[in-house]
Formats: C-alpha cells, sequence, structure tokens
DNA sequence: GCGCTTATCGTCAGGGAGACGACTATGATC
DNA sequence: GATCATAGTCGTCTCCCTGACGATAAGCGC
C-alpha cells in the first residue's frame, strides 16, 4: 500500500444499495422506491443509503433493509427458525460517472425475503412498491402496473438489480435458499413454485418433491399439514440446517 | 437515497486490493508483498492501492496488477488467445476498524495467473513473492521459506486471502477457470494437477482425462505433442470457448 | 532392452435425474 | 352426495454420468 498521506487519496461518499427479491403471484419482484429528487428525480430506483461513519457495510445494508421493509437480516449464525430474511453481499459498483454529483462507490447488497404484505418506505405508501423484476428489467417491452410509462432504473440499478437476480438464480441451484423465499412453514408445492417464478421456467412436480425429501437436512417435517393451496392436503416443512445442496438442483436447459 | 448535502455522509477512502493466485510446484500460491511502514510494518499484506480520482473499480485493480506483477488483465470480451490474466471482483471489505489510522473501504479482487517467473514489486524483488496459501492461511503450523517465523497477513488480509481462494476452489468445479491458472497451451495432466493443486486432493488421471475431454468447448487441441512432463508425449490444448462446465466438476469429498 | 513415467482407452457397476403412470385426499359444483 | 378439478405423493423405467480400476501406448534414462 502506497504512503499514507491524508491529502494523497481523494474522499468517496460510500452508500448501500439493496436488491431485495420476494415471489408474489407467481413472479420474481424486486422492492423499488421512488425518487424524490434529482438525478433522476420521479424515478424508480433500489433502496440504499450513506454507510454512516462507525458502520460495518453489513450492517448498513441490515439497517436500510429494517426501514424499507421492516424486516430483520437472518444471522447467519443463529438457530434455524430465524425468519429474518437472508442478506449478502452483491458487489460494488464505482464508475466514476454512475453518480452525475460526485464521486459515489456503492456496495450492492441482495436481500431475499418471503412475500410481504406491502412495502413501507417512511410511511409514504406511493413511493414504495414491489414490481416484476421482468418489469424492470425489459421496460421497453410493457407497461407500469397504474398506466405509466415504465422508465429504467435510476442509476445503474438496472445493472445491479440484474447482476442480483442472476446471483439469486444461480445460488438457489446449489443452496437451499430459496426456502429464504418462504414462509417459515411450507409445502413442497409452494417451495416447488419458487423455484418456478426465480427461474420462469416449469418443473415436474414429482421430481421435485423426490429431490427435496431425499436431499438431507434441506427439509424437515412439522407435523402439520395445509390445503391453503388447494387439492389434497400437504405436508408442512420447515428449513433444515443444510445449507448446501449436493447433489444441486438441476436448471432446466433453456 | 437521502438528500444529497455534501458534508451529510462521511469521508471514505477506497482502495483496490489483489488476491493473485498461481500454482507454483503443485501448490496454490498467492502474491504478497513486504509493508514498508506502519501499521503492520514488516508483515506480508496483500498487494493493493488507493482508487484514483476518476478510475472505475475494476480499471484500478487491473493497473495495480500490472503494476504488480507484469500481467495485463484479460478483457472478457477478447477471443481465447488472450493470455491475459483472470480478474474479477471478489468483495468488500468495510470495518470500521480494519484500518487503525482511518476508514478504509477496499474492494477486493481475484486474480488468477499462469506459473510465472518472479514477482517484481517496482524492482524490489525482496518486497514481494509467491507463498503458498496454506502457509499464509495456517501461519501457526509452519515455518516461512528463509526460516522467518510466520505471522498472519496484515489487516483482514487473511479473511480476504481465504475468501478469495474459497471463491477460486468453488469457482472451477463449474467453469473453465482452471485453464487461467495454465500457459497457453496445456496438456491435461497439467490441467489435472491445477485441479489437484486447487483443491488439495488427488483425482484419478483416466476419469479426468475423460471428463475434460468428452465436455464440448472446454478444450480445443492445438495439434502438437510435449514431453514436458516425461512419460508419453501428451497432446496439447487451449482453452475452448467454454465459460461454464455443465455438468460441473465434482470435487472429491474431503 | 528394461524399468520408470505419464498418457490414453475400455469396461463395469451404482446413483441420480427426466419422463411419466398411478393413486390419494381435499374443496367446489351440480 | 356424486362428480370433478386440483394438488400432493409414491413408483417405475431408462439413460447418462461418475467412480473404480484393468490394460495398453509411447516417450526417457540406464
Amino acid at each position: 500500500m502506497s504512503p499514507y498521506d491524508p491529502s494523497a487519496f481523494p474522499p468517496f461518499a460510500v452508500t448501500v444499495d439493496l436488491v431485495v427479491l420476494t415471489v408474489r403471484r407467481h413472479a420474481l419482484c424486486a422492492l423499488v422506491v421512488r425518487r424524490g429528487e434529482s438525478p433522476f428525480q420521479g424515478r424508480w430506483a433500489l433502496p440504499g443509503g450513506f454507510v454512516r461513519e462507525d458502520e460495518d457495510l453489513g450492517l448498513a445494508a441490515a439497517r436500510e433493509l429494517g426501514e424499507e421493509t421492516g424486516l430483520h437480516a437472518h444471522d447467519p449464525a443463529a438457530p434455524a427458525p430465524d425468519n429474518g430474511a437472508h442478506l449478502e453481499q452483491l458487489g460494488t459498483y464505482g464508475d466514476p460517472r454512475r453518480d452525475p454529483r460526485m464521486r459515489v462507490v456503492s456496495v450492492a447488497h441482495l436481500a431475499l425475503a418471503p412475500d410481504l404484505p406491502a412495502p413501507r418506505a417512511g410511511g409514504d405508501a406511493n413511493s414504495a412498491r414491489w414490481a416484476p423484476v421482468e418489469t424492470l428489467l425489459h421496460h421497453e417491452s410493457d407497461v407500469g402496473r397504474d398506466g405509466e410509462q415504465p422508465v429504467p432504473l435510476a442509476f445503474d440499478h438496472a445493472r445491479i438489480l440484474a447482476d442480483g437476480v442472476e446471483r439469486a438464480r444461480s445460488k438457489i441451484e446449489y443452496s437451499s435458499l430459496a426456502t429464504a423465499f418462504c414462509p417459515q412453514e411450507f409445502t413442497v408445492g409452494e417451495l416447488r413454485r419458487v423455484y418456478e417464478a426465480v427461474w420462469g421456467v416449469a418443473l415436474d412436480p414429482r421430481n421435485f418433491h423426490r429431490k427435496v425429501t431425499g436431499t438431507p437436512g434441506f427439509l424437515v417435517p412439522s407435523g402439520g399439514t395445509t390445503t391453503r393451496q388447494g387439492g389434497r392436503p400437504a405436508q408442512l416443512f420447515r428449513a433444515g440446517g443444510a445449507a448446501l445442496l449436493n447433489p444441486p438442483m438441476l436448471r432446466p436447459e433453456v
């Protein structure tokens, strides 16, 4: 490392941005907030904010997550019935021109949450919403929910979101992370619908059932059953302790 | 994002640190440099430096890599016979107390390079070396090459190095990245020794040969043969275009 | 040539995944 | 209450990949 003259390095602003994903109505959705000021005023953006003076990056992300969703981040060391959202660092974005005002380096984090009632952003319900990632990323192809013209996300947030979605898609292959999209108790079919929504494919219910119930440590039966999806009552499970799936869940070909 | 008062956010220093890995004499090695000043004066550390005023993070990492090793980073968009090192972002480390002097956020990058002649660090050959990661991470178990007491790396660099090694170990499972450790032309046996060194296991030469030659796009024969490893002449290959191995190379159980 | 080394090809058994048939247990509808 | 639609669950069969390992090939040093 070079000599450490306090005037020898340029000062940066450091922020955390959040890619918060959930599955709603069979679609993978991300949390976006409406920008109230320039630049990109009125555009949708990922939630985020400055890292504080004495705050670690993960803590800053967890704080922002709590402020935006009310969720607390899952502590990886905590026991299984934590119900906190999964939170992990995604990547850091520092293009010198990504913010026109000054040099901002953003440490993006990825959070996976079960389906939540409704976003709350400082009480202003109109400034935060869940939007299908499909719509957010292919803004030219569709129109927003309330008829507004869909426009690209602010800053480089489309890129960050795309990276987060790709991370989630690949990570549920070889880890038990898909359970982070489910409530504490869930059925095999609900878990399968998570995979189908995240990957955008249809999976064979019988082979899926064999796979997930046959992988040791992935699911543990909770004893109860439910018919909330209709049809024959389904056994309820919780996430088991296993973090990695070996062999992995295979994503079908395109 | 919060209102943008220039005095509303704390200033950070942003650096890039490099985990440069190579395979030397059947061992996975990392590039370390000796610190010339406090703190951690005299201790080994990962190479790195400040991100410049108008420099993207990846560019800063590529610049540092060139300064330390003479390697240029591989451009993912460039054609295959690039011979540049693989370079990717690894993660960002921003604990408020990771540098005792001030708030420094370090964006760590991972570089994979073929076996190089010798490190050059600004001409000072004594201040940079390749060291087996085994030695660097388990400093209590062994003694450095020239008899010196092995001490932990400076700052949180042991953690960063461990993360980089873990990334490399898992990434060669499902990608063709192992070829980044090989010269432009290499044999199946040389590629196998890369896997063995990175994973620290022994692989069956016959099954390995079947696997890598049977995976479409992984290896393309270059036409020549070599006996530089002794024994029967071996066919020479170059890396094929395929980036992902499907199905992956399976890492044997512990 | 002999032994040593490494490369390469073949064979066989076992496990996992895809394809898909069959059966079960609910709620909804007539 | 019979029927139907909907999910869930269990089985079977085949194919492909992998691990284990025998056998052969083609250099090198002596």
